[in-house]
DNA sequence: TATTGACTTAGAGTTTACTTAAAGTGATAA
DNA sequence: TTATCACTTTAAGTAAACTCTAAGTCAATA
């Protein structure tokens, strides 16, 4: 696959893309004769799997370490396991975070629902 | 409440609040007649928002703009309660994402688990 | 064969959200 | 009264994560 293909397939820039495996991101994309990315099964799996937790927050740092692990082989996998453990706990405390803010934004928009009906003033 | 009493109160730097005030992202915080911040309950209140807000990811851009919002009064009651439906909109997205990623994550670190007990080989 | 258009690289520029520095003021402790 | 210390302002600097530019290459079509 080109990388215009990819770029379509992953809503991703082309510009990102490079951006990803020139910081090392994701492996090294294979090339053609003449230079040319090509994208294959692995690079469009480690593509996916970057911009699903990308998406979600995790830092670029952090992806990068994991994949310079998982560059390592088999003496790493204790370090990527608990490296993920780690990403997940902060997941867990950002959700929760965001639960509440959502909470408190139900309780102001129905305020503005009470303000509206003339029932409440506006305390912000 | 001095600077120093409110950032210890909210665990934000006073640069970061003096930031905030000065791109409008809280009020302008009253003073002594020396000049020097003495934070009343408004403006805790409101700092104490910004930050729930931000923490949980709404950009600057968007909570200057409520506050401009409710600088103005009431007439514009409705633009903010709208303001806040969309982010409350965006955070569930948010959510949503997190929820996904957090899954898959548990799936990763399972499999590290097989992998570790030499019932799986490791295809990251 | 000339040109078009997608690709390449290296490197500079941008945006968001702070963070630090420099220079100064005012209240209070020694 | 002098020095210390927390505060003030304006402005420059930084980090993270892209995004854009410039100059060039290559394959395919007019």
């Amino acid at each position: 696959m080109t990388i215009a293909e990819v770029s379509k397939k992953y809503n991703l820039t082309q510009d990102t893309i490079r951006y990803y495996e020139r910081i090392g991101l994701i492996p090294r994309v294979p090339r053609t004769k003449s230079g040319v990315r090509n994208f294959d099964e692995e690079s469009c799996r480690w593509l996916e799997f970057t911009k699903c937790m990308r998406n979600a927050g995790l830092p670029i740092e952090v992806l990068i370490e994991y994949i310079n692990l998982s560059k390592e082989g088999d003496k790493t996998l204790e370090q990527r396991k608990n490296l993920l453990i780690e990403q997940r706990q902060k997941l867990i405390e950002k959700q929760e975070n965001i639960k509440e803010t959502i909470s408190r934004l139900d309780y102001k928009i129905e305020n503005y629902d009470k303000i509206a009906k003339g029932k409440k003033k506006d305390n912000n």
